[in-house]
DNA sequence: GGGATGATTGTAAACGTTTACAACGAGAAC
DNA sequence: GTTCTCGTTGTAAACGTTTACAATCATCCC
C-alpha cells in the first residue's frame, strides 16, 4: 500500500495541495470548515507529512548531527542523552555518528552527516585546534558547537569545563596529601585535546609545587594495554605514588590492573579519574574524580546550537563548573622520603612512557 | 556562499546533470575522460551530493531509526554503539530517539522517525505484546527489529536473550546456595516486557523448587525511590535473603541502599542483577549478574534489519546466549531456618509491594 | 554509400513538499 | 451598478536528485 501524500489528502478532502500544506503547518487564513475537512482526510488516510520533501523545499532538515568518539564511555552517552533532550524541545531530531576515536571515521562521519544536510552539529573531535573538519565547517558556514573540546585560541563555540584548571586542581590536591612523585595515564595526547589540557594543568601545578615533571604514559583509547605499562612504571625505584588518569574508564582499568599487580590503592598508589561517571561512587574503592556535568553539558550544547540556529550570530564559549569528588581511591602519600632526582627509564618494550627530568 | 549542486558541477564540467549523477554514483557506461572532468569539477566546487534530494527521488533515505529508553543505562548505550557499527557497514546512518521509558515519548519518537522516512527501525519498546507502535509499523509495512524485547507470541523479529530462562537460572542458583526466601526488585512490569519475562522465569523456578512466591517490588525506572521500599521489605520477619534485580542499574542502587540501611551484601542479603554491564566487575562488591552481549545484540539487530532491507522477506527471531556471571554480591544464604508460611505485609506507605501466599 | 550497431550523452519528468502569485467571490463603499 | 477590499483558495514553480528515453555520433559491415 503506497504511502499517502499531500496530493491524496487534497483529493480526498476536495481541496488543493496548497491548502493541505497550509492546514498541516497551521498557517493562518484558512477557513475552519476547510481545515476540518483536511484533518478528516488526514486521519482517514493515515497521512504523515514526508519530511524529505519538506526538507528539500525548505532547505532545512530540522536535523542535528552528533559526532562523538563512542557511546561505550558513559560520559558521552550521558551527554548525548542530554543533547537529545535539549534538541527535542526545539523540534529537532538527532542524526548520530561515532568515530571510535579514529580521525578517519571522524571525517567520514561528518561527511555523511553533511550529506543529510543537518542544520547544525554537536561534536567532540580529537583535537579542536587541528581539525580539518572544523575548518571545513567554518568555511561552509555550518553551525556547530563543540562538546568537551576546549576552545583553544580559536574562539570556537564550545561547551566544556576548564580542563587545565581541573588538572591543576588534581595536582594541588595530591600535593596537599603529601604526594611528591606524580604520574598521569592518558589516552594519546595527540588524539585528545582535553587530555592534553588536563595534562598541562597537572604538569604546571606540579612544577609550581616544586615537583619533578610527572610521569606520563600514553595509551590507546580503545583497549589500552595497561598491564605492561604499569608494570614498567612501578618497577622503577622512583615510581609515582599517585596517578591521574585522563578519564574514568582509564582510572577504573588502572585500579584493576594495579590491584592485579599487587599494588594497593590507595595504600601504595592513589588514583584520580576524570569525568565523574555516575557509577564511580559505587566502585571499590570509590573513585576519586573530577566531575563534569555531562548531561547538563549536552543540554547546554543543544541550547547553544539552537540559539545559533535561531539567528544569534556567534555564541560564546561556555565553561561549566567542575568539582573534585573525593573517593577512597585517593589517599595520603605512603611514608617514604621523596626521591632526589628522577631518572628516565628505558622504554625497551616500545611502550609510550615518557619521563622528563627538568 | 550557496552550496554547490549537481547543476553547478554540470556547468563547470561542461556536461549535463544526468552525467554528473552517473559519475557520482559510479554508473557504468560513462567515458573516463568525462568522468575525470566531473571529478575535477566536484573537487573544485567542494560538491557534496544532497542526500535529501536523493532520498526524495529514490524513495530510500538510507536512514535507520533507533528508539530506546535511555542512553544513561549502559546496556542501551552499548547496544546503540553496536547498531551504529552494524549499519555503517551497509551505508546507513542512525536517526536517534530516546523514550525515557515513557509510552507517550515512544509514540512521539516513532512518529518523528517515520516523518523522516527511515528505511527501517531498531527499537526497544515498553511492551512488544501490547504496542500500538508495532501495530502501526506492521500495517505500514515498515521493516523493524526489536532489541531486548522478547518476541512473545507474535513472531515479531527480535534479537534478545531468553529472559525467562535467565530468570529461572537465577532462582535455581539462589536455591542451590540455600536461599529459601527470594525477592525481586523490578522496574514496573507493565512498562517492561523483559522484566516481566525475567520475573516469570524467576517465579516459576521458585515454585518448582517448592518456595513461596518471591516478594516483588515494582519501582519506576527513572529515579526509583528504593529506600522506603527496601526498608519496608526488610522490616518483615520473613524478609528475603536474596534479591534479583531486573537490571544492573537497579541492582547497584539496591546494594547502595541496603548498605546504607546497615544490611550487609552478601552477608545478610544476596543481590543479583541483569545485563552484565561492563563496569559490574569493578563494583564493590563485584556484581553477580546475568550477562547479555549488548554490543553483539546491537550488531545482530542491525544485521537482521539490513537483511530484511536487502530483500529477505521475514527474518527469524534471534536468541543470543546469556550467562550468569558470579560476583561477590551473591553468596550463600545466611544460617537461619526458613519461615513456614509467608505473610502479606501492609503496604501502608502506598508503595508497590506485592507478596503472594500460595 | 547506406544502414545498423553501440557507446556516450542529453532531455525532461518525477519524487513530495512549500510558497509566491493569481484568481475568485462576496460584501462594502461610493 | 461599479469598483475596491478582503478572505480564501488554487496554480505552478521550485528544491536537488535519479532515470527512462531520446538523441547523437562514430564505427562497422555489406
Amino acid at each position: 500500500m503506497r504511502r499517502a501524500t499531500a496530493r491524496d489528502v487534497a483529493e480526498t478532502a476536495g481541496v488543493s495541495v496548497a491548502t493541505v500544506s497550509r492546514v498541516i503547518n497551521g498557517a493562518a487564513g484558512v477557513n475552519p470548515e476547510t481545515a476540518a475537512k483536511v484533518h478528516a482526510a488526514v486521519a482517514e488516510l493515515g497521512y504523515r507529512p514526508n519530511g524529505v520533501g519538506r526538507s528539500l523545499k525548505t532547505a532545512s532538515s530540522r536535523l542535528i548531527g552528533v559526532l562523538i568518539p563512542t557511546l561505550s564511555n558513559p560520559v558521552f552517552a550521558e551527554a548525548v542523552d542530554g543533547i537529545a533532550e535539549g534538541v527535542a524541545n526545539g523540534g529537532y531530531s538527532l542524526l548520530f555518528s561515532a568515530s571510535d576515536y579514529r580521525r578517519q571515521a571522524e571525517s567520514l562521519g561528518i561527511e555523511t552527516l553533511l550529506r543529510y544536510r543537518v542544520d547544525g552539529l554537536i561534536l567532540t573531535v580529537a583535537d579542536a585546534a587541528d581539525s580539518r573538519i572544523l575548518d571545513l565547517l567554518d568555511t561552509a558556514e555550518i553551525p556547530y558547537v563543540l562538546a568537551y573540546n576546549p576552545d583553544g585560541a580559536h574562539g570556537r563555540p564550545t561547551v566544556t569545563v576548564d580542563n587545565r584548571a581541573a588538572g591543576a586542581l588534581v595536582a594541588e590536591r595530591l600535593v596537599e596529601l603529601g604526594h611528591r612523585r606524580l604520574g598521569m595515564i592518558a589516552g594519546r595526547l595527540s588524539d585528545s585535546d582535553r587530555a592534553r589540557a588536563r595534562h598541562q594543568g597537572f604538569s604546571e601545578a606540579a612544577a609550581a609545587a616544586g615537583l619533578a615533571e610527572p610521569w606520563l604514559a600514553e595509551v590507546p583509547f580503545t583497549r589500552p594495554e595497561l598491564e605492561p605499562v604499569l608494570a614498567e612504571i612501578f618497577a622503577a625505584k622512583d615510581a609515582p605514588t599517585a596517578l591521574f588518569c585522563s578519564n574514568d574508564m582509564l582510572a577504573i582499568a588502572t585500579i584493576g590492573v594495579l590491584t592485579g599487580l599487587g599494588i594497593s590503592v590507595p595504600g601504595e598508589v592513589s588514583v584520580v579519574g576524570f569525568d565523574g561517571i555516575a557509577i564511580g561512587t559505587h566502585l571499590h574503592p570509590t573513585l576519586a574524580t573530577v566531575v563534569q556535568p555531562s548531561r547538563e553539558l549536552g543540554r547546554t550544547a543543544a541550547r547553544q546550537l539552537l540559539r545559533r540556529l535561531g539567528g544569534e550570530s556567534a555564541v560564546a564559549p561556555v565553561i561549566l563548573p567542575h568539582v573534585l569528588r573525593h573517593g577512597a581511591s585517593l589517599g595520603a602519600a605512603p611514608k617514604s622520603g621523596p626521591v632526589e632526582a628522577q631518572a628516565s627509564i628505558p622504554t625497551d618494550s616500545g611502550l609510550e612512557i615518557r619521563t622528563t627530568t627538568p
